[in-house]
RNA sequence: GUGGCUGUAGUUCAAUGGCAGAGCGCCUGAUUGUGGUUCAGGUUGUUGUGGGUUCGAGUCCCAUCAGCCACCCCA
């Protein structure tokens, strides 16, 4: 008796099949290039780590992390990749020479409900700067986000940037007592889903009172220029020392972006980005886009006490961690996926059963001579052999019959202009590229 | 994890509690040396799954699975 198992992936978790993978390996590529582009190194970390390691570090959501038994090794799989960061300092502290600069490509896990753009499993792409304070690590790291985004198609993006101590000062100025500075915070994120309505009764519903949230409804609704918004920051909380100073930081990083040839356009000051805000110390960010509604592409920022941690000192952190799905769900709807760029080049058909052995030694000239080439698998009638190379997104197909065998040429046809032409057998591979 | 909405052919969607349909796709032929366009014909179902109510359920009820939305959180 056979018994047919239930097909179905596990809850939140999805298969890549051949189409959407072309794409994921390109934003892949695209993203590591640009990495490599400003000397980030790669690095990779197991996904499994001891539950030891990635305990007391998220706080309330420990809840989201699975966790799993080996014997007598209690296990967990990593939620981000940013803790395994921190332990990887801590534990080669030979190997590793500041400035760190490196980047990391691979799943993470968090046990949360399903929706549109956050899965179970999700795939990111890490990048950090580690072991220096500087604006210039805030800004470089801002530098490869853009590049990153516009190597990848998008037009309509924009950065977010931001300071924790502007947002925990207007707290402050607003005179809003410090253990509710974190409802204050989650109030503001909320901005764009909400509107200035919604953050207002948001904030009366946590107790804040209206002599409080009148200013910061009004200071996040700040926007435009960069050198005004952050004129109107200073001037709004420059009674506190140490948000002025955090704006100081952010207008320093809007410098170091212009001298890094990052464009205007690609990002603003935006006192209304909040995020989680849990472990960021300074500069924060995120990449938006308009359209399609997804959140956020991408989102980071600088925090200066959790790299350390396994370390036992400080050791000041800048990164940033790119939503690989996003980008794939995003970029598909907005038709920025490359089209033929990873199909194979050269579909050679087999006109039949005699001359498979002439077909698929052409087949083997053209993959020696580096041409992606896929290779018919019987002598079916050319036409659905042609339909196949088609289907399959292969520009060329080639043919092989007994009046080019005896020419010894070979007929390529461009499957998209439709044209065809005979050609030498030994100047195929030249026609090809 | 909590609350809500949704689930019909490969896909996009129809079907008052009464014979499960259409477009696109797919297959065959026109065309025994040519795909994509055209024409002719054909195919497509455990209505997510399991129960229940009913003479009768895609439709109503319960459970379950999955997706989506909000919360939470964030990539």
């Amino acid at each position: 008796m056979t018994m047919t198992s239930r097909a179905q992936t596990y809850k939140g978790m999805k298969d890549y099949l051949p189409r959407e993978m072309r794409l994921r390996q390109y934003i892949m590529k695209t993203l590591t290039e640009v990495a490599e582009r400003y000397g980030f190194e790669p690095m990779q970390t197991p996904i499994v780590e001891y539950e030891s390691t990635l305990a007391g570090k998220l706080g309330d959501d420990e809840k989201l992390i699975y966790r799993l038994q080996y014997g007598d090794d209690r296990l967990a799989l990593r939620y981000d990749q940013t803790v395994s960061l921190a332990r990887v300092v801590g534990q080669y502290p030979n190997d590793i020479t500041f400035p760190f600069r490196r980047y990391a490509f691979g799943p993470s896990y968090r046990g949360e409900r399903q929706q549109r753009g956050r899965f179970r499993e999700f795939y990111q792409f890490d990048l950090d700067i580690v072991g220096v304070d500087s604006r210039v690590a805030d800004a470089e790291v801002v530098a490869v986000i853009s590049e990153s985004l516009a190597r990848l198609g998008f037009t309509n993006y924009r950065i977010l940037l931001n300071h924790r101590e502007v947002l925990s000062g207007l707290a402050r100025v607003a005179g809003v007592p410090e253990e509710q500075a974190s409802q204050v915070y989650r109030a503001i994120d909320k901005f764009d889903k909400i509107g200035v309505e919604g953050v207002h009764s948001e904030l009366s519903k946590g107790g804040i009172g209206e002599d409080a949230a009148a200013p910061i409804v009004e200071f996040i609704t700040l926007e435009g220029e960069v050198q005004a918004v952050l004129g109107a920051m200073r001037e709004r909380l420059g009674a506190d020392e140490r948000a002025l100073q955090a704006v100081l930081d952010l207008g320093a990083v809007v410098q170091l972006l212009q001298d890094l040839g990052v464009p205007e356009e690609a990002y603003a000051v935006a006192p209304r980005l909040a995020r989680g805000l849990s472990y960021y110390t300074g500069v924060v960010f995120e990449a938006v886009i308009e359209q399609p509604p997804i959140g956020s592409l991408l989102g980071g920022g600088r925090y200066d006490r959790l790299i350390g941690s396994f370390a036992g000192r400080e050791v000041p952190t800048v990164g940033t961690a790119f939503g690989i799905e996003r980008l794939q769900i995003v970029m598909t709807e907005l038709g920025l996926a490359p089209e033929e760029s990873t199909a194979p080049r050269a579909f050679v058909t087999i006109f039949g059963a005699e001359l498979q052995g002439d077909a698929l030694r052409l087949a083997a000239e053209l993959r020696a001579a580096g041409i992606p080439t896929v290779a018919a698998l019987q002598p079916d009638k050319l036409g659905k052999q042609l339909k196949e190379a088609d289907a399959k997104g292969v520009r060329y197909a080639l043919v092989v019959g007994p009046d080019e065998l005896t020419r010894g040429e070979v007929v390529v046809k461009d499957l998209r202009s439709g044209e065809q032409r005979s050609v030498a057998r030994a100047a195929v591979a030249e026609a090809l590229k």
